[in-house]
DNA sequence: ACCTGAACACCGTTCAAGT
DNA sequence: ACCTGAACACCGTTCAAGT
């Protein structure tokens, strides 16, 4: 029947976005289907195959929206201070912005390919942003010749704090809200980086 | 047509659980049907519905078997050496697990209840199992009075072992196949256990 | 050029009807 | 008592046909 509105692409991108954003916060990702996107914005479901390669593509970039919005929430820490207490201020931050955004969080944690197809670079991309904030402030720890190994350590203890926020996630852990999971999580850092310096010292 | 097969309940249960273990194995968790499961076993659909309450049961129950093939398999690892070193007897166990089951193991990682349904007390009790192990290990570190902070430090520790494990499985981490995820895991261990002991002297 | 919607090949889950 | 399979309400994805 042609076209039914006068939305341009760009506005019909972002029309659907927004929709399939707001779907997976109120009802997780398992709620997000390509036909309830379309009945809810008034278009056929054709149309959402005409913006994205298929169901896996939309829910990544909605997943890529939660990883900018994490980003600029991690950024906004204050900083500067000992390297022990910067971490433990972004990790309070982390823990916030997920107890604020469990359903599109929970997404992220998710595998995604389970046919198998990798990651696009595009999204690996988005994900190592927050890494690289982690990155920077374990820098003092190394000096400025130890990027590499602050790098490292970073992405160590970074995924170390990820695997409780998943486990807190799961309530595969006895952990009753997020209060326990970032103790937790504090608990993992302050040994980590204790253990750094002992190794240096 | 009444009955087809003169399989008992426990015949049929483990028939079942066999056919859907396999497919996990084979082709992941997303493969997991109830549809196609009954096909292979030649039975109609709704006796998968007659022995299990839903598809989510029944691949609770597979992952299930794999917590339990798990916890064996750490369980089999010689221990008794420094704590350190069972500790990286543990790690190298886990990711030999890892590398052999990508699929099974890869069910598990993912949450279950997307519907919000909290896991089942008798699956949380096999999640549990392997971390006991892990306590075990860092038990010697504590003292026999202190068996609390020793689970509290076990746990934290593993949580972050599985989150380097999850991002490995992910792809999301610059590490190509195991060896590195194995690597950085014992960096975080050897660390963390740092950490703790210049905690205490 | 863009959008539609029927078509195909799948799903989970239920439950009256059969043996 | 156990099992069936049609029925219902959904899916993802494609693509000829419309404007």
């Amino acid at each position: 029947m042609g076209r039914r509105s006068d939305h341009s692409r760009d506005e019909l991108l972002a029309l659907v976005l927004d929709t399939a954003e707001k779907i997976v916060e109120q009802e997780g990702i398992a709620a997000l289907t390509a036909r309830r996107v379309s009945k809810e914005i008034g278009y056929s479901v054709g149309t959402i195959y005409n913006l994205f390669d298929n169901l896996d593509d939309l829910s990544l970039h909605v997943k890529a929206r939660t990883l900018d919005a994490l980003y600029a929430h991690i950024r906004a820490v204050p900083m500067g201070q000992d390297v022990e207490q910067d971490f433990l201020a972004l990790n309070a931050a982390y823990f916030d912005f997920l107890s604020g955004n469990p359903n599109t969080w929970g997404s992220i944690l998710e595998r995604v390919g389970a046919d198998g197809r990798p990651l696009p670079d595009w999204y690996l991309a988005k994900v190592a942003l927050p890494f690289s904030v982690v990155a920077e402030t374990m820098l003092p720890l190394f000096g400025p010749d130890g990027r590499d190994r602050a790098d490292y350590a970073a992405h160590t203890l970074w995924c170390g704090v990820h695997g409780i926020a998943v486990m807190a996630m799961e309530d595969s852990l006895e952990v009753v809200g997020n209060h326990s999971a970032r103790e937790m999580a504090d608990f993992l850092i302050l040994n980590f980086l204790r253990g750094l310096r002992a190794a240096k010292a």
